[in-house]
DNA sequence: TGAAAACCAAACCGACGGTACAGTACCGCA
DNA sequence: TGCGGTACTGTACCGTCGGTTTGGTTTTCA
């Protein structure tokens, strides 16, 4: 029927979407396959079993936020010439782009996994561990560039802070979520960026 | 047999450390009442349904911290003779309490609901909306008497502000979940102090 | 044309939430 | 002394649903 990989992505959408307002546990197969328009059978032969659609589920959501981020932050140092003014920048192309979500921010699966993790067998905790980890080297490669300019005011970890932005983004998706606010995460990422501007910044006004 | 609720509370108790590892869904009534060491008629005498349970669970999470942030802050603000010091202090209390629990913090009801909304009606969405909006009110107050007295170094919302404080924490225990460092949740309450600090201090150090 | 890829149909089975109901042990109170 | 409420136990049962399996069918492409 359907060539390259159409059905699969299908189902991952689907998913995807269900997951995140839901929970994983409370996603049922017949309900993505109804969606989807295909039956369980289709389901199974694209994937082994749940397990296996979280372990997808996470691993595209990472490859998805990576080209994101990605994008922004290199769109975000042509728009500065210095990392530190890159980084600002970026956290608030970050927080318009969340903002500009129709609906808000879906939310994210790591986090949604996190709380749901002895559902999963290993492999889907090693994956969602990796993903933080990119994370947390992303950041930390900005602020160590922004560190070997600018002297910070207060000693920090950059590990630390570079957690800090993945941190601010999924606590504040959680009061977002919990308040049924969608401007909150976004105003949390301003307010990173507010530290951190605090943090490096040469003078302050 | 048991008076005042003895077996109640144990459900509660049970009910939570298995609602925190596992997610609610995955949680069965009948595991639940077989470490309890009771019946499922038991179970449903005590509550009328799961629904019944979750709400009982976010009801006495909200009040045993509200509790705790009570008695955490009220000593800060004894140590501190200055609503930017008794901050400042208590988030350190705060952070100091979190690193010291045998096994990490446990996470957040609240957080596990949020990402699992669905499941529950609007009785516990709206018990979970409360609790988030009692934490902004109490650290607003914290920070109005801050601004009281020190000017800001960057003009920030005050409300958002007080989000951050149950942001971080959030933020910090999905991190730490992820990637099973129970010691991520106090270093990021320890970075909002930081924040805290810069924001407010007169003089930057 | 034939094999591999993509999918359908149907059935199985165990788990889980929830119900019903009869019975029992304890406790305070009149 | 006994009455009634509280706090359960025990058992039996039901409907649903969800993940999984088996076996068969169509489609695609080399």
């Amino acid at each position: 029927m359907a060539r390259g990989g159409e059905t699969r992505r299908k189902i991952l959408d689907i998913a995807q979407a269900a997951v995140l307002s839901k929970g994983f546990d409370a996603t049922s197969i017949e309900e993505i396959v109804t969606n989807a328009e295909i039956t369980k059978s289709g389901f199974f032969y694209h994937f082994r079993d749940k397990n296996a659609l979280a372990h997808a589920l996470i691993e595209r959501h990472i490859k998805v936020e990576d080209e994101l981020f990605d994008d922004l932050f290199d769109r975000a140092r042509e728009l500065g010439d210095d990392p530190l003014q890159a980084m600002l920048i970026g956290l608030k192309l970050l927080a318009k782009l969340i903002e500009d979500m129709p609906g808000g921010h879906p939310g994210c699966i790591v986090a949604s996994a996190a709380y749901q993790d002895r559902l999963f067998d290993r492999d889907v905790r090693e994956a969602n561990s990796r993903a933080v980890l990119g994370w947390r080297r992303r950041f930390r490669a900005m602020f160590d560039d922004i560190a070997n300019v600018y002297p910070m005011h207060d000693s920090v970890d950059l590990d630390q802070l570079a957690d800090m932005v993945s941190g601010t983004l999924e606590g504040g998706l959680i009061i977002s979520r919990a308040l049924e606010e969608p401007s909150i995460t976004s105003q949390q990422v301003m307010l990173l960026r507010s530290y951190v501007k605090l943090l490096f910044s040469p003078k302050v006004q």
